[in-house]
DNA sequence: ACATTATTTAAATGTTTATTGAAAAAAGCA
DNA sequence: TGCTTTTTTCAATAAACATTTAAATAATGT
């Protein structure tokens, strides 16, 4: 599943598809611009949420480009500048960009500095990586799970599951939706393995509450129940 | 209010009262040197947080100055280099400087250049380089690593890792963040290479202290996870 | 009571990490 | 420079761990 579409806007079509095959393999969706216009174009249909581009290219170059795309939206742009021209960039930034790489660039920087933009430009669609109730802390970020305050080691599929069910509490999940949200689309397993997963997590975490609980819903599947106050 | 104060290091008082018109425009706090070791004072006493720095000076030139201050300080330098002069990229860079401006300039320019460089370095720096937890003490000034006061000899990389680490307590970093952010982006090794350090690194640091621990994340990484009080 | 669904258990399967020793690379030294 | 030592990397195996499967048992609803 995509975690949110990225315009590569460059002339070198080599360079857009290492960008493309980089970016893909990290789960964002990619569109490709060769020139500044049909940037632009492509800017409205496609709404991307960060732009990768390109200074040099033909048409429109892309300081304009970056210009144009300000007056109307604040959407993240990270300038491709080749070497030669080092100190424009630092204008770029000034006219709007977010950030630069100098060409040739390792595409594992790339991805870094979109990721670095994208986490700071805050209003991405992450949610928090953290959910607690009552005695229970969850933070995905550290694979850390705490009942009570004291940490528990977790295996990751538990980890996901867990997660999962209380990120979006009383919602019940078929078995077959877990496998597909939690394990992935492409599993094509036995759906009693999700039992498995839940005796495990029971384990770990029954009684440890009464004001939420691991749930079956007989004949559908499972639920983090949360009991409402006073209840 | 100001919003960060700048030195501006010129025997021309022309070229000083111009740049400091532009600057408090822009809500920065400007001090004025004329030559370099008036520079040098100055810097102990205002402790700017950006300089611009003349090249051709009297008593000392702007390269002199530059790796003076570098000596105690990473306080971010912005060249000014008359026109005709020849810039020497390479020796800049050795000295530390960040970026430079051409003269005659563009007033706007300069002050672009100013905020761009204060972005980067406040992106990358301002960590300290000095990490501690109970017993264990890493300097990265001096590549120092002390376990209960005692120093134990350390390779680089096995420092920088277990101090890449510490700096961030609790948080995982996969294999492949490391190789990136330790290692380096242009380094394509296997990412095996992370445990042969770690494993290293605890045969020096295991059992060492109840209140952090290097631990693996299954699946995932390794962390530097640091006990609660009371915990 | 019967059919259906859920839970538990244990074993098999698959994956990830730890450990090791040797090779390669880098750094230090004469 | 050439030699030695240290550090880093690589690759193979062993160990640890997680996941899945399958089958037996228990619970539930009609």
């Amino acid at each position: 599943m995509s975690i949110g579409k990225i315009m590569v806007v460059d002339d070198d079509s080599n360079i857009c598809e290492l960008l493309r095959l980089y970016l893909e393999k990290e789960d964002f969706e990619v569109c490709i611009a060769s020139n500044g216009s049909q940037a632009l174009e492509m800017f409205e249909r496609e709404k991307p949420e960060l732009i990768l581009l390109d200074i040099m290219m033909p048409v429109l170059d892309g300081w304009q480009v970056c210009r144009e795309i300000r007056k109307k939206s604040s959407c993240p742009i990270i300038m491709l500048t080749a070497k030669g021209e080092v100190f424009d960039k630092v204008l770029g930034l000034e006219l709007g960009a977010d950030d630069y790489v100098v060409k040739p660039f390792e595409a594992k920087e790339v991805i870094a500095r979109v990721k670095a933009v994208l986490r700071r430009s805050g209003d991405n669609k992450q949610k928090s990586k953290i959910v607690q109730f009552d005695n229970l802390y969850i933070n995905m970020e550290n694979y850390e799970l705490r009942v009570r305050g004291k940490q528990i080691d977790t295996p990751p599929k538990e980890m996901e599951l867990i997660y999962h069910l209380s990120s979006n509490p009383n919602r019940v999940y078929t078995r077959d939706q877990l496998l597909d949200e939690v394990w992935g689309f492409e599993y094509y397993g036995d759906s009693r393995t999700v039992d498995v997963h839940v005796k495990r997590l029971r384990e770990k975490l029954d009684g440890v509450s009464d004001r939420w609980t691991l749930k079956t819903v007989w004949g559908v599947g499972y639920k983090f129940e949360v009991k409402e106050d006073g209840e």
